[in-house]
DNA sequence: TTGAAAGCGCTAACAT
DNA sequence: ATGTTAGCGCTTTCAA
């Protein structure tokens, strides 16, 4: 037949509308009705319309049906860091359930924590007419994304808020967390605590270590930032700063790891050293493996985080205008073993 | 200003290229020429057009874009059964890595098992136009899809191929895998060896447990059948019937975990009765604790299956004539202690 | 119940 | 370098 170049599918020989009428010996119109379920189309003829639909392998071009409705495509992107990491696919879960609720489905694209990617997706999946944008970014300054707003595009904020501009977000209450888990370990009578955290530049994680530091100066433990490590936002960077940790003179006899991968990062190494006292455990995020392994963490519920995203970006399609609004999602510490074991006597 | 019905964006009030042509005074052209970024605009109206849009806050109506220009949308479809299920995030990512080479974004939607709507999904995803459709399926006959390849959409099977459909597919050596677990559970002195796999009507249970039924008839063991179960298709129906084997007369002396979510169960379940001594376990799939918890699994690699489906994906939407492939992905064993522990020695 | 005609907003082809 | 014209394939008036 024709000779299309390598690539692109055989889109304009593909049968229409126009096709399938002749077929069948009826107007264009009257193939659209019965074809698009429209009432006002005798039995007969619908039957002839949908014989001919079949035979030529008729698929109606949306492209030109949304064209000719004046409608956006039913569709929501998600733009995270990395898909992989289990926290965000139990987000896409929730965000997916509550945007079916509104015949929507859910576009999803990484970023690799990476401004320059997110921000081509954001405008990829723009230009594409995306209905909204849930966004866990990686970029310390959203002023951009006020373009995309001022072209009418719902923008969620999620697990980390928008900075320099004001949108909708949905986050976790990461200083009670911090604080929460602090106080848990203090408890144990644990004064050397540390803090083994994300990248430096992440509100969360900065928020997990504020909370944290304030409950440890409010008990008068001063020295903490000795024990604060950062950029651990793989597991083998986690790794690598617990051993050194262990390591020095005066190791910690605690870890509060600041989120899952760190958590694991921690939890390997302390199995793979196995140190006498072992020390105590308390990580961020809620991990699937959290009870076998026995490990305490501050649980967060990522699929309610998705849910209302969708939630607030449902919301502002319907009414532009709403004022924005920030969801500070709870935390609840979960005990299970790792972060009750006590400190040792001091010598 | 005007009123819209709730729920809908105000599209029909857009500002279109003709507005945007209007204020720059330019012609239609030239604006389109300008935001195209083709060749041939001089500098100055390039700018006058810019500004004009910025003010006006122009999108590009990506239908009438993709219709003028007799094209699709530039997306692919991925089914699965549940997203939150840490194997399937994998996949999507190594699907979109994939796909990001050919400029393509990817859709997600979860069928939670369910035939019906995986159907429903898949025809949606056909009628907005996907380029091809990705499917880990929930359906025991495939021929209904037969109807949207006639129309010219590429489906790939995952994990579970097509049942009397001729289609690409991409899954793991299952056989292989169930025999290398049986192998090596047996070479550790296990005879009473149980089997804790998926629903009974899934392929990939299927092949696992006939690959070690094979390994054990080959042993000299034919008993095996008392001690498989199926249905461990959660953490929930696993732990239920490790305890239930564990509270029989012969309770197995190891344990084969047929997936990911039975293997979480039955660890779950040997930590929580502590039974003396500890049976062997071995899983399928490769999960993020295997390591930590000591676990020896089967491990595939999803994210290898999802590129492999990209791959097989891009290659049929080039050449639509191209004879269908299935590509077998290889299992591997790797110990991680809870594999090798061996058999009580016989009363 | 049916059909003819007019456009949705954009891009391609062809001028100029 | 710029503009004019004619559609892309569908749905929506409106008339029959």
């Amino acid at each position: 037949m024709t000779n299309q170049p390598a690539g692109q599918a055989d889109v304009t020989r593909r049968p229409t509308l126009t096709h399938v009428a002749e077929l069948a010996g009826v107007s264009l119109k009257t193939a659209s009705r019965a074809l698009g379920g429209e009432p006002y189309v005798s039995a007969a003829k619908r039957e002839r319309v949908f014989a001919a639909a079949q035979q030529l392998g008729y698929q109606r071009n949306a492209a030109a049906s949304l064209l000719a409705r004046g409608q956006l495509f039913d569709s929501v992107g998600l733009i995270t860091s990395d898909l992989a990491n289990p926290f965000y696919p139990a987000l896409a879960k929730g965000l997916e359930d509550e945007l079916r609720t509104g015949d929507l489905l859910l576009t999803v694209a990484n970023s690799g924590e990476s401004p320059e990617i997110e921000w081509s997706l954001a405008r990829n999946l723009a230009d594409r007419q995306t209905k909204a944008l849930i966004v866990a970014s990686a970029m310390a300054d959203h002023t951009v994304y006020r373009e995309l707003q001022d072209r009418g595009m719902p923008v969620v904020f999620v697990d980390r808020p928008a900075q320099q501009l004001d949108a909708d977000a949905v986050v976790f209450d990461n200083i009670g967390g911090g604080r929460a888990a602090a106080l848990h370990l203090l408890s144990a009578g644990h004064r050397r605590i540390s803090f083994i955290g994300d990248y430096d530049w992440l509100p969360t994680h900065r928020d997990r270590l504020a909370g944290m530091a304030d409950a440890l100066e409010s008990a008068g433990v001063t020295d903490w930032r000795r024990w604060v490590r950062t950029g651990a936002h793989d597991v083998a960077a986690a790794r690598a700063r617990v051993a050194e940790l262990l390591d020095a003179q005066d190791a910690p006899t605690a870890f509060f790891a600041g989120n899952n991968r760190a958590l694991l990062g921690v939890v390997e190494e302390l199995i793979y050293r196995a140190p006498d006292p072992l020390p105590a455990v308390v990580g961020f995020d809620n991990v699937e493996w959290a009870r076998v392994l026995g490990v305490t963490v501050v649980a967060d519920d990522p699929e309610e985080m998705g849910r209302q995203a969708g939630r607030l970006a449902l919301a502002r399609l319907t009414d532009r205008d709403r004022p924005t609004e920030t969801i500070v999602l709870p935390t609840t510490l979960v005990s299970h073993g790792s972060g009750e074991r006590r400190a040792p006597a001091p010598a």
